[in-house]
RNA sequence: GCCGACCUGGCGCAAUUGGUAGCGCAUCGCACUUGUAAUGCGAGGGUUAGGGGUUCGAGUCCCCUGGUCGGCUCCA
């Protein structure tokens, strides 16, 4: 007998016991045997701490979204035997496999593999580890060229990546499944585990969900293999909800929403990436600015403006056109002038549309001479900028070509970044709860040890990321480091918010530099009439307001709050009669800013209120007979619920208390 | 940029093996004047993203260009 702590208490169990032994709870999917996952199979050993692991846990989740991608891998070799394995780890809510595949998979594949898949899962096959070695395991898996890789890098110790799923820390291990009808291996796959212990344990709670292609090892200049994304549900029921909320994700969709709501729309003539607002949209947009703007003048901001266009010369000084050219579209050449020969007479100059607006305002800085009095300067800019965005990474309104941040740069004295960052970083969570969002995390991005990109001091980097850090742990939220994630000109502190859903978007980022104010020798003269560096922190709160305003369009579902809807109120008569004391309540709202509506077209009632709600125009003041005689309105909402002959005083104090306390209805 | 799928009136869709473009909503007109999610009747609107090719004949097949979508890579 052996002693070991079963699920947090001391037993004493047969040596040699497996998961098997321990657990009857077929729900018990796998071990973890000191905080390491095992297999079901595993053998426990004296004073080992035992837990089991449910199929219904994370850990459990993608023990059974893993062996999903091995029957997966299974399946597609059955019926192609040429495919070539790639690597196959479970994802977020489910899985993936690569291929090597002469002919990409057609959504026909898909059926097929899910019934060649389901065959497998109900032959029971067992998953049975096995230890190997880099020598046996080559010879083994002579066949699949992307294994050998994989056996190489980890020998080599290099990061194998998302690969850890096949060769990680450890043993090198194979997973045979063994079909017990036929008494035999019908596949492999080189595996760290650990798996199900059955096949059947799989059910019916998957489905393949696409197909794509994926650069192998996650590289650009590698061979594209075959991808096949799938997911996996410990039940049916489970599965279904998972696919009811991607149906739900998809009607949110901020690009459907803005062609229904009518917001915005990408006219082809345009250009990929390329967005106009519509009047709708274009309500939305102002009311954020305008809001916007407030706030910042608040707040000790300065207005600013600059031009789209610039010199190369700008670009050059700053850096980008030497670091990335890429993204930026191509130069507009000016003013070449040549002579009867050909020859030129005057040279071309290249002119730039502006991918940043920082180099604008590190000239408004240089303007003149600074003082530490002026410090710390605050430029606010809403900056149209252009990126020339690979066409393949185009989506909609949050990834465009043409887009306009909510750009600030503050100029600070290195002795008063604690200050100013802490000012900040409450002035961006302020702001974005007036927004509705109101569930963050923070992010701090840091230099990466030992790579000589990164520019500026070592004193000043830990310094900066330790202000950062103190200042981030003051908020009181959840601080995620990114080690490596900062950029090569300074560390930052991104804030991560979180959406109707429960998805997260990376919304503000604040970030330090000791770059620019280098590269464009930015100075100001110190109490002490010394010479001293101002350190610059870029931020941006929508990052880009097309880019936030299509989370919020996604957040809300495209039921804006009252503040934010292009059409606040609309009034439906219940007959044409009617029409006259609604544009009376309409008068009196409209004075008071608000934007309100009365239909008045000879449509149905019914039709309209249909209309309207799909419109999702936040309040419906329906009048009839009934309430003329009373002086009253019967509000409707966009959830159906009605409040009936509400005094017409206190519908639009109601209306105007709603819309100045930004709340949502 | 790469791989794949796709592009039919404003929007959503249909059109058998290639055989001469149809429906709903919306729009416009007329009638109806209504108490909580679609009133009825009528009309107009498409050289099928653009260009080229194959064919007696192309929305359907092939090529090029543009755009969209799903991924990969990227996002200062």
């Amino acid at each position: 007998m052996i002693k070991i702590t079963l699920d947090g208490s001391q037993v004493e169990v047969e040596a040699g016991s497996t998961g098997f032994k321990l657990f009857s709870d077929k729900r018990i999917v796998a071990l973890k045997v000191n905080g390491e996952l095992k297999d079901l199979a595993h053998e426990v050993a004296d004073s080992d701490v035992v837990e089991g692991v449910s199929i219904d846990s994370q850990d459990g989740l993608n023990i059974l979204r893993h062996s999903t991608a091995h029957v997966l891998a299974q399946a597609v070799q059955n019926i192609n035997p040429e495919a070539k394995l790639g690597i196959g780890p479970p994802i977020k809510d489910g899985f993936y496999y690569d291929f090597d595949v002469e002919s990409p998979f057609t959504p026909e594949d898909l059926k097929a593999l899910e019934k060649e898949m389901d065959r497998i899962i109900r032959s029971g096959q067992r998953f049975l580890r096995r230890v190997t070695n880099d020598q046996d395991a080559a010879i083994e898996l002579s066949n699949e060229p992307y294994k050998l890789e994989l056996i190489g890098l980890k020998s080599g110790n290099a990061d194998v990546g998302e690969a850890a799923a096949e060769v990680g820390a450890g043993e090198l291990t194979i997973y045979d499944n063994f079909d017990v009808q036929a008494d035999k291996v019908v596949w492999k796959d080189l595996c760290r585990g650990p798996h199900l212990p059955n096949t059947r344990m799989i059910g019916n709670g998957f489905s393949l969900t696409r197909v794509a292609a994926a650069y192998w090892r996650g590289n650009e200049n590698n061979k594209q293999l075959q991808r096949i994304y799938g997911t996996a549900w410990p039940t049916k029921d489970e599965l279904k909800a998972y696919q009811l909320q991607m149906e739900e994700a998809a009607k949110r969709d901020h690009r459907r929403l803005g062609a229904e709501l009518d917001l915005f729309s990408f006219p082809e003539e345009i250009g990929s990436g390329l967005a106009v607002f519509h009047p709708k949209g274009g309500v939305i947009r102002r009311v954020m600015e305008d809001y916007s703007r407030k706030r910042h003048d608040e707040s000790g901001y300065e207005f600013v403006y600059s031009p789209h266009v610039t010199k190369a010369n700008l670009f050059e000084t700053s850096g980008h056109l030497e670091w990335y050219a890429e993204g930026m579209f191509p130069p507009l050449q000016l003013d070449e002038e040549r002579d009867e020969e050909g020859n030129i007479k005057r040279q071309a100059q290249d002119y730039y549309l502006k991918p940043m607006n920082c180099p604008f305002h590190c000239l408004i800085y240089k303007s003149q001479a600074r003082s530490y009095r002026d410090l710390p300067l605050r430029l606010f800019e809403f900056g149209t900028v252009y990126r020339y965005e690979k066409s393949g990474v185009l989506h909609g309104i949050t990834r465009a070509r043409g887009f306009t941040q909510d750009d600030a740069h503050l100029y600070v004295a290195r002795e008063s970044i604690r200050s100013e960052l802490t000012n900040v970083l409450n002035f961006v969570l302020d702001l974005l709860r007036d927004y509705g969002l109101t569930d963050f995390y923070l992010e701090l991005s840091t230099k990466e040890e030992g790579n000589p990109k990164f520019v500026g001091s070592d004193d000043i980097w830990i310094e900066a990321t330790s202000t950062l850090e103190s200042v981030a742990k003051e908020s009181g939220l959840e601080l995620v480091p990114d080690p490596g994630g900062a950029a090569f000109y300074g560390p930052k502190i991104s804030v991560q918010a979180k959406d109707a859903i429960g998805r997260t978007w990376q919304m503000s980022t604040i970030q330090l530099d000791f770059n620019l104010p280098e590269r464009f020798d930015l100075e100001y003269t110190a109490p002490d009439g010394t010479k001293q560096r101002p350190v610059m922190i870029h931020r941006a709160l929508f990052g880009s307001i097309e880019r936030f305003f299509g989370v919020l369009t996604e957040h809300y579902a495209g039921h804006f709050p009252p503040w934010l809807a292009p059409i606040q109120v609309v009034g439906i008569p219940i007959a044409d009669e009617f029409s006259e004391y609604l544009h009376e309540i309409a008068s009196e709202l409209r004075k008071a800013g608000v934007r309100i509506q009365i239909d008045d077209s000879d449509e149905r009632m019914q039709k309209k209120i249909r209309n309207h709600t799909l419109a999702k125009v936040p309040y419906q003041l329906i009048a009839g007979a009934e309430d003329k005689a009373n002086n009253a309105v019967s509000f409707r909402f966009r959830d159906g619920s009605q409040i009936n002959g509400v005094p017409k005083a206190e519908a639009i104090a109601r209306i105007l208390k709603d819309i100045a306390e930004r709340v949502q209805v």
